[in-house]
RNA sequence: GCGCUUGUAGCUCAGUUGGAUAGAGCGACGGACUUCUAAUCCGUAGGCCGAAGGUUCGAAUCCUUUCAAGCGCGCCA
């Protein structure tokens, strides 16, 4: 992490420096120390807009000159003369007004670090920063009543590329989905089923009102008769009926009608676990043609088993966290910085989808998780007070329960929003959209933007662009490298592209595998320095040193786009230099350009790794 | 009504603890294929940062007011 520990250097040098100026008094006690701790934090090493200016920019000048009460140019002259120029970093160090200071990255410092990409290769971008601390993060989590969504995607591709970013910066991490398989909306599915399921064997009754669309409903049935004639052959005689007489024929139920007919015709329960059971593979089977895969999925209705919805209420009335009302139980959530108290238990005894909530905190507590992540969409920012407050009540401290808010997606089609509504059937599958744009853009697409920006989908424009979508500008820089290893591995197999043997020694015997060929360059080669001459070769390299610096930021800023934003670059930067450079120049292989290419095409696979999104070889 | 979020180029968006002349991509326009793949490269045009005040050396960024958009305010999940 050049810039990272470039940052920590400059303030504790600047630290270190001021001890021994005026700032500080002969006792050794800075006169104002919180003044000064306070601008030494100010401090910042950014890279500058304008690249005319330099690589790396300070502002630390400016900041101390109130404090040290000197022009901020004569500041500027100090800090660089007492310590930029000792690092070895550091090259071309101006000072420009009203009191910057710049410098760039010097080329040494560059070449003489490519090699940390050779050595460390897959894990190249990697730190420790997260010290191994469990990291759990909830995303998607959408009802196994119905399939997945485009807003959904979103939320898979964010929350699965922020769970590779905190991966990479160290952290142990489990990617939970959250069913929601206990409550009314599972019943009333389950109620769906079986009366759908009671109509494929001669029963009509009545579809519940407001039930779920009959043709899901119908596909999941489907499935579960299939199941059904699987196991119990061919003359299976619906497992889930209840009123069948031994002979085969059905009971008449009378007087009876709606739900009540139905439950009493049919195990409602059972076909209605088979039921979501088949829901969520459909669903793992979307998130999946995404690669988005989860360590966990957890059953809210597990929280419920071994009475621990039970002890739970006790162990809250016990330490008073909960009073009753209105025959309703209530959870002092106000106390805890909550907008109001909320209903844990009815006053007809059925436990609130907040008696869950509770639930499961705790026993994401008693995982052991240091951190715990929620990714909402925005309709959920109700919850980040509930959730804290539970977290307060429970003694889970509530800083290390983050909720991210992702805004939502707008479907635009002609230029208008379309309103996505599950009744009015409006609603756009995510299958539907992989299909239409494939994997690879969606997941670029959807990571594209900050979590926090809103996004317009432009159906007719994300068919319509698919082929100039930045995913292939990426992609393409990655699958022109692959091209250059190819045609440089037959070259030399047929003795067609001469190189400089102390420069490169190449293993003889190449597979195709890419790997294999770096792998096999690297050991053998020990990796040699190379000779990069032209400015395009250098900042092609200085771009990929700067790799560790975007994984880590992209974790603290918690912005899986910062990843895009550099993939972006790093290709554009790679173009660029292909362009103008040769790698194979006539016959001869210039050895430095193609070291420096197969560490170009580490850093594109790495990244595109943590979006997940594919690094062709040949497109 | 109260609360959360957003408003930056024609479009989609960066600009993250205040920094230098507000940046990319797409679209538009003009160039470059005898080439390691032109899914590329080079160039041009495009702006009152929603509006108005305030804070200071310095504001797209912080504060106040205001306008507009999205969302949320159940003993639903």
């Amino acid at each position: 992490m050049l810039i990272q520990n470039l940052r920590k250097r400059l303030s504790e040098d600047i630290y270190l420096f001021l001890e021994k100026s005026s700032a500080v008094n002969k006792s050794g006690i800075p006169k104002k120390p919180d003044t000064l701790n306070d601008k030494v934090m100010q401090i910042t090493l950014s890279i500058p807009k304008n690249r005319e200016f330099g690589d790396l920019s300070t502002n630390a000048a400016l900041v101390l000159a109130p404090v040290l009460k000197k022009s901020p140019l004569k500041i500027a002259e100090e800090i660089k003369n007492n310590i930029i120029i000792t690092w070895p970093e550091a090259a071309d160090i101006n000072i420009a007004a009203p009191g910057f200071i710049n410098f760039f990255i010097s080329r040494d410092y560059i070449l003489n670090n490519l090699e940390a990409i050779a050595l460390q290769k897959y894990k190249y971008g990697c730190n420790k920063h997260g010290k191994n601390i469990k990291v759990q993060i909830e995303f998607v989590s959408a009802n196994p009543t119905g399939g997945l969504h485009i807003g959904h995607g979103r939320w898979a591709a964010l929350g699965d590329s922020l769970s590779n970013i905190f991966i990479s910066n160290g952290f142990d991490v489990c990617r939970e989905y959250y069913i929601n398989d206990f409550g009314s909306q599972t019943a009333k599915f389950s109620l769906c089923l079986a009366s759908i399921y009671l109509k494929a064997f001669g029963q009509d009754t009545e579809y519940p009102q407001d039930g779920y669309p009959e043709e899901l409903v119908k596909s999941v049935v489907d499935q579960v008769l299939n199941e059904e004639k699987l196991t119990d052959g061919p003359g299976f005689k619906g497992r889930y009926i209840k009123n069948k007489k031994s002979d085969g024929s059905f009971k008449k139920i009378t007087g009876r009608a709606g739900s009540d007919a139905i439950s009493e015709m049919a195990d409602i329960d059972a076909i209605g676990l088979q039921g979501i059971g088949i829901m969520i593979k459909r669903i793992a089977a979307s998130l999946k043609s995404m690669n988005v895969e989860f360590d966990e999925w957890f059953y809210e209705s597990s929280l419920y088993k071994n009475a621990n919805f039970e002890k739970t209420i006790q162990q809250l009335e016990k330490e008073k966290l909960v009073y009753r009302k209105d025959d309703a139980l209530w959870f002092k959530a106000a106390l805890h910085g909550d907008e109001k108290d909320r209903v844990v238990v009815r006053s007809g005894g059925e436990p609130t989808y907040f008696a869950s909530d509770i639930m499961y905190l705790i026993n994401k507590a008693g995982r052991r998780f240091k951190k715990l992540i929620y990714i909402l969409g925005a309709d959920h920012h109700g919850y980040i007070k509930r959730l804290h407050a539970i977290g307060k009540a429970t003694g889970f401290d509530e800083r290390n329960i983050e909720v991210i808010i992702g805004q939502l997606v707008r479907l635009v089609k002609k230029g208008k929003a379309v309103k996505m509504s599950k009744r009015k059937g409006h609603v756009y599958m995510l299958d539907d959209l992989i299909e239409e744009v494939g994997s690879d853009a969606i997941r670029y697409f959807f990571t594209a933007n900050s979590f926090n920006t809103p996004m317009d989908f432009d159906l007719d424009l994300a068919k319509q662009k698919s082929n100039q979508n930045p995913v292939y500008y990426i992609q393409y820089a990655h699958a022109r490298i692959a091209n250059i290893i190819d045609k440089v591995r037959q070259g030399i197999a047929e003795q067609e592209i001469d190189f400089d043997r102390n420069d490169l020694i190449l293993p003889g015997k190449w597979s195709d595998n890419f790997e294999d060929i770096f792998e096999a360059l690297i050991s053998e080669n020990s990796f040699k320095i190379p000779h990069l001459e032209s400015n395009e070769e250098a900042d092609l390299a200085k771009m990929l040193m700067l790799y560790p610096d975007v994984v880590y930021d992209a974790c603290i800023c918690r912005e899986p786009y910062m990843i895009n934003q550099y993939l972006y670059r790093l290709a554009g930067q790679f173009h660029y230099f292909y362009k103008h450079h040769r790698v194979i120049d006539g016959k001869k292989l210039n050895s430095g350009r193609f070291k420096l290419v197969l560490l170009t095409r580490i850093v594109l696979a790495n990244a595109l790794k943590i979006l997940g999104v594919g690094a062709p070889e040949r497109m």
